[in-house]
DNA sequence: TGTAATGTTTACCAATCGGTCAAATTATCC
DNA sequence: GGATAATTTGACCGATTGGTAAACATTACA
């Protein structure tokens, strides 16, 4: 009662009085963001409206800006959230591990997400494609750094001969992009292969085509000149 | 002055007196498509306005209006001009030819457009990627019937033991998704290569390792139980 | 050169956009 | 149960959206 003036929504405060969380806030919050998923995944940013995003979580306007103060705010939270599972999977390739399996069971990892997460995919993927806007710190900092590392395990493993010799960094964007493509571009897949093969024998159809692709690829038989 | 009601644009006569065309409406609406690809490229359809359209081609925007009645009518006018020229790579695959040049030279040809003509190739990244919308009809209907035929040129080739036994569709897929990443994804492409090899040489890089990929991958060497 | 067709612009519209406000409602805690 | 804080809502705002009307300017062509 100190100012007469507007309460600040809790999102603001929650970083003062960090233990302070109210049910009803993580309920909804939760709410919102998966509601926000939906609509920012299916439309990009600028593309989606808080009004639709209101509707999906089935709740008013003021209601959503109670707890996210705007679009941006909503979108950074969604953005911080999926990050960092989705980086997952490249963290969890190992340096000690047998590279055939390390590269096989990334490409799997991959995979399962294109499938499981399509959203999440979808949400990068409209980021990226519109120039990162939101995100280009991210891609420049923790992302690099990361990729910067595994691609140094790569190329270990191609100076001994583990797998044929390679440039490490378009060897990932290539599992990147090869895998990803199914949860990006699932209408054009589902479009060409027809009804007939757009069961979930997809995945695995996809999943046995890449694992040869890439194993055999990057077998180090012969001296690739 | 039969009617006084308004004046039909001129796209719309178009169809009736195919013959008249001006030398100003062939001018303008090369204009007005090229900055509309600027636009719906960089934004997606819902993300665009008729207005940065307008300005991005250098006119008002009822003067875009004019030549274009809907901001749909822009779109489709742009797809109907971007596909057949962007299926070209792949119509040109011939079955008669070597097939590890084939491929090596699809790779090359679709790398190549992706570099130059980035746009294009976001144009219907984000198309796709939000639901397709615009261009279901085109996506089950043309592209479907030359993927089949392409396929089926594919699987001539395995089953004649040129290439290793693979699945064409998904072959085609990570074709697709590889090449087109370095276009679609290219502000991600360059943050995580940094200034360093974010150079010309980096589709150089590409496409030596594209083709070590799925050349050596589809190596019909060894049998692949 | 005159005039009809074509092209361009200013002013405007209703709908929707992101976001605010104050009042009303509900949950929390003593 | 009452005070207090947290939550929710309807009404609203200025800016922007896709698109229109009609006056005005230019071009093509006889």
């Amino acid at each position: 009662m100190n100012f007469k003036g507007k309460r600040q929504p809790v999102t603001i405060p929650r970083a003062a009085k960090t233990l302070r969380r109210t049910r009803i806030q993580e309920e909804k919050e939760e709410q919102i963001l998966e509601a926000a998923l939906d609509v920012f995944s299916a439309s990009g940013f600028r593309g989606s409206t808080i009004d639709q995003i209101a509707e999906v979580a089935g709740m008013s306007k003021p209601n959503l800006l109670y707890y996210f103060r705007t679009k941006e705010a909503m979108h950074r939270a969604l953005i911080d959230r999926v990050l960092y599972t989705w980086l997952e999977p490249l963290r969890a390739f190992d340096a000690e591990g047998n590279p055939e399996e390390e590269i096989r069971s990334y490409i799997r990892r991959k995979l399962e997400m294109a499938r499981d997460f399509p959203r999440e995919s979808r949400l990068f993927a409209n980021e990226v494609l519109q120039g990162a806007p939101h995100i280009e710190d991210e891609l420049k900092g923790p992302l690099k750094e990361l990729v910067d590392e595994k691609a140094e395990v790569i190329r270990a493993w191609t100076k001994s001969g583990k797998i044929a010799k390679c440039d490490p960094y378009h060897l990932i964007f290539s599992i990147w992009s090869t895998t990803q493509h199914y949860a990006d571009f699932d209408v054009q897949v589902r479009a060409v292969l027809g009804q007939e093969h757009s069961g979930e024998g997809r995945f695995e159809d996809a999943a046995r085509f890449l694992e040869q692709l890439f194993i055999g690829g990057l077998r180090p038989d012969r001296s690739e000149s």
